[in-house]
DNA sequence: AACAATTAAATTGTGTACAATCTAAATTTG
DNA sequence: CAAATTTAGATTGTACACAATTTAATTGTT
């Protein structure tokens, strides 16, 4: 058989389609794994991932609206509208419309809202005894997923 | 001294609370917006960036089981039947139950599966261009995303 | 003022992720 | 060798991501 002892086929393979999937897979696993680790860590806030770092962004800058939210989650109303419901629905946030600007729907915290960072204090730690690394490497990769975003967002406008 | 003294907790939070958010949101972020620069190239072949994925596994491997498959991409089967059910409607992949091991089902490339291997040729140097990271950036950060993955591996044994 | 264009958020539909459960087949044990 | 256990894959249900569309409010232009 003529294909089956040649691999020559796989010669562009292992200089392009092999290489290139190692990196941004490596990002994409990586990504995929540091979500599952917070993931019991979270379940004594009774928080996905998600819901999580959007409180985070409560907790600095409530109220803001669903927009800016979106703006600094890099994400769109297609994905905070439901989660926003969820939180709400939790009894942590709530919804106001603006009254200057009726189309702007600006997010409060409750008090059970402001409550929880409180118990959130703890998650950080807990999740850099996981993450066996160390600062310099932390805030090296950090860097570099920083420099990719910035690289991959000049290319939208 | 320039502390107010009416929320003392922004001290902890600006030492834990925001700065684990950046690593780990810098990592999420990095990854969903590498997938978004993949989906105009990707949509040439018909495939989304996790179907792409697996398919170069195939490309390299097939024919593989369901659970080798899962094993290189880290997914289980809650998410890799649905993918290998749409790949098999394209008419990429077919399905086989091994006759040893009546368990374990062997996913094979069809002709149409190995013939888009050629297309996709062009991927790698199409994504190299938009992310403009020099070659040492991008080693040095599939390095890290390696590394730290490696460490949360190392949790679940 | 009239109306086209833009904007904010919600909605719809597709495709991941993943926990939990289920089925059937293989393996281990008593 | 039969019962208990383990394993491979499929199924179910929840929660993202995101494109595309819709609705309603605001702004821009003439």
């Amino acid at each position: 058989m003529t294909q089956s002892t040649s691999n020559d086929s796989s010669l562009k393979t292992e200089s392009s389609l092999k290489i290139e999937k190692q990196i941004c897979f490596s990002l994409y696993s990586a990504s995929n794994a540091l979500t599952r680790a917070y993931k019991p860590l979270l379940q004594q806030l009774d928080l996905t991932y998600l819901q999580y770092m959007t409180m985070i962004v409560l907790w600095s800058y409530a109220p803001v609206t669903v927009k800016e939210i979106g703006h600094k989650l890099h994400l769109d109303s297609g994905t905070l509208t439901p989660l926003l419901k969820r939180l709400n629905e939790k009894g942590l946030i709530d919804k106001k419309r603006s009254e200057s600007d009726e189309r702007k729907v600006f997010i409060h915290l409750t008090e059970k809202g402001k409550k929880l960072e409180a118990k959130a204090q703890a998650i950080p730690e807990q999740i850099t005894c996981k993450v066996n690394m160390s600062a310099e490497q932390a805030s090296e990769l950090k860097m570099l997923a920083d420099l990719l975003l910035n690289q991959l967002h000049k290319l939208d406008e």
